[in-house]
DNA sequence: CATATATATAGCGGCGATGTATATCGGGGC
DNA sequence: GCCCCGATATACATCGCCGCTATATATATG
């Protein structure tokens, strides 16, 4: 799932500037399972105008810079309805923490712990940003999403407490 | 988490070529959160090399081209474990049919059931390999791994098929 | 003829860090 | 009570590095 197809997609839901893309992956709903930064978003919509995807309109502000505000042709419309209808790239988890975890036999036990701990808080603190009132879904499809989201992150809170103990008191039966 | 640590890691279960190790992300139970592919593990082993953080030696075989197997020198062990004491990079979803799925409205309701069957059987299918007897987990650290990865695809599975019909068949209310 | 073993690189896409300007807002100092 | 400063926000942009994808080479096996 390229920058450029991603950032069709959020010109779909209305006109942004580059900026406002950006904010929409820190702020909205969806923040959990697509991100791009402003080194892909900025090339990505130059192209996107060089190819008659999207438009732009300057709009000047005193003692500020232009804001280059972008449009969604119709042309773009269609060539992101079009990728959608392609095959999806498949997903992808990368998870530091959870690598590190077939390594706990190498980590002081008091360091595993701190680890496991420090992903605990940080998966509560999606999961009640995900549920923050301010985030409410708008759409069928964010609320499916937001939904989505909550359900990952309670089984995944839920399995690190019922199953944190086997890696942090290993017993002699689990080495076999 | 970069290429050059998930080798060494890899490295500290034993010898390997860097054939293997990419074999080891396609085969062993913790392929879903980390993966790194040939473009990138060949240059990390000859850097890891130059840096005395491995050592390898070239296997002659007849009429094949040398195996050339790499072992993890101490250096390369405190190394590694250095890296994971110092704070591991945050996960990452990427998750391009989630995406989608926020713009279900813009697709061919069949469509949309068709890449949400098609999701579901890719899920039970990774599903099926973690619980492979073939794949059984050895340490307590895969075996930790092996379960997360479980409860993650049976929570994602039963979300689906619990809520699918909300962007299947939106109501009047759920575009409010 | 496809698949497996085995190594390697070129090209491209994307991330992280950094740089440039300006405006606003809250708190500390006087 | 007022002013300044630092932190934060708006807004755009680029460079270097990392890593993925595709491709190339060579041989053996089923």
């Amino acid at each position: 799932m390229d920058v450029r197809t991603i950032c069709l997609g959020i010109l779909t839901r209305g006109d942004a500037t580059g900026y406002e893309i950006k904010k929409l992956f820190e702020t909205d709903g969806y923040q959990h399972f697509v991100e791009a930064s402003f080194g892909s978003i900025y090339p990505a919509l130059n192209r996107l105008t060089e190819e008659g995807m999207v438009s732009v309109r300057a709009e000047a502000q005193e003692k500020r810079p232009d804001r280059k505000v972008y449009s969604i042709t119709p042309a773009g419309r269609k060539a992101f309805v079009t990728s959608l209808m392609k095959p999806l790239p498949e997903d992808k988890h990368r998870s530091p923490f959870i690598f590190a975890m077939l390594f706990s036999h190498l980590l002081p036990p008091d360091h595993v712990s701190a680890l496991i701990d420090t992903y605990i808080s940080l998966g509560e603190a999606k999961l009640a940003q995900l549920s923050a009132p301010e985030n409410a879904p708008h759409t069928a499809g964010e609320r499916f999403v937001t939904g989505y989201g909550r359900a990952i992150y309670l089984s995944m809170l839920n399995y690190l407490r019922i199953h944190r103990a086997e890696i942090e008191h290993p017993t002699v039966e689990a080495a076999e």
